[in-house]
DNA sequence: TAGGCCATCTGGTCCT
DNA sequence: AGGACCAGATGGCCTA
């Protein structure tokens, strides 16, 4: 198993290997808007510089065609590119929020975005199982929260689809998967 | 060196 | 119309 701790890294600058040098990426982080001539996906001068090995593989040109852009149209680009990073950098915070408040064995390796998301799933479904176990057994047989809340949790495993198997549908289920998954990450598998 | 994970760019589509 | 969202593509970093 690999270790995920690694420190944030933050791309290197994109330097355009084609653009002139001076020219545009005024904040370094911004590709060449340079006067590109408009291949329509050939902004990443690492792609250049690895001598277009996927010719094959370009997506269409956009809209503007194979006749380059205009200055209007790079600027759009590139504050949607902007926006585009300010989005997914919000996305990791949520994403390093949810680490934060998923207990798990490895501490001091960080729990890759798939993991995460497996983890918090199944760490919900565990709590699920957890309060539905206390509240049945605080109140059997007599109406109260206890029986509706299984009623209810029944349905819904009903409604989220009948592809969840025997021991899913059962709130021991949950928590034996998470101790489980918990287990494995433990074990770096 | 291969594979996993990630950041970034990009064009298309959906939504307000 | 403009921004948000999404998915594909690509290259960098890291570990086994």
């Amino acid at each position: 198993m690999k270790t995920k701790n690694r420190p944030p890294r933050r791309r290197a600058p994109v330097q355009d290997t084609e653009a002139t040098p001076g020219e545009g990426t005024p904040d370094g982080s911004l590709p060449n808007p340079g006067p590109e001539p408009a291949k329509g996906l050939r902004s990443r001068p690492a792609r250049a510089a690895a001598g277009a090995p996927g010719e094959g593989r370009r997506r269409r040109p956009g809209p503007s065609g194979p006749g380059g852009r205009r200055d209007s149209s790079i600027q759009r680009r590139l504050e949607s590119n902007e926006r585009e990073r300010q989005r997914m950098h919000k996305l990791n915070n949520a994403f390093q929020a949810l680490r934060e408040v998923i207990p798990h064995v490895r501490a001091d390796k960080k729990l890759s975005k798939i993991e995460t998301l497996t983890l918090a799933k199944n760490y919900i479904k565990s709590l699920t199982a957890t309060i539905l176990t206390m509240s049945s057994s605080r109140l059997p047989g007599l109406e109260g929260p206890g029986p509706k809340l299984y009623q209810h949790y029944q349905q819904q495993q009903q409604v989220a689809g009948g592809t969840l198997g025997a021991t899913e549908a059962q709130p021991q289920g949950h928590l034996q998967r998470y101790s489980t998954q918990i287990h494995s990450f433990r074990e770096g598998t």
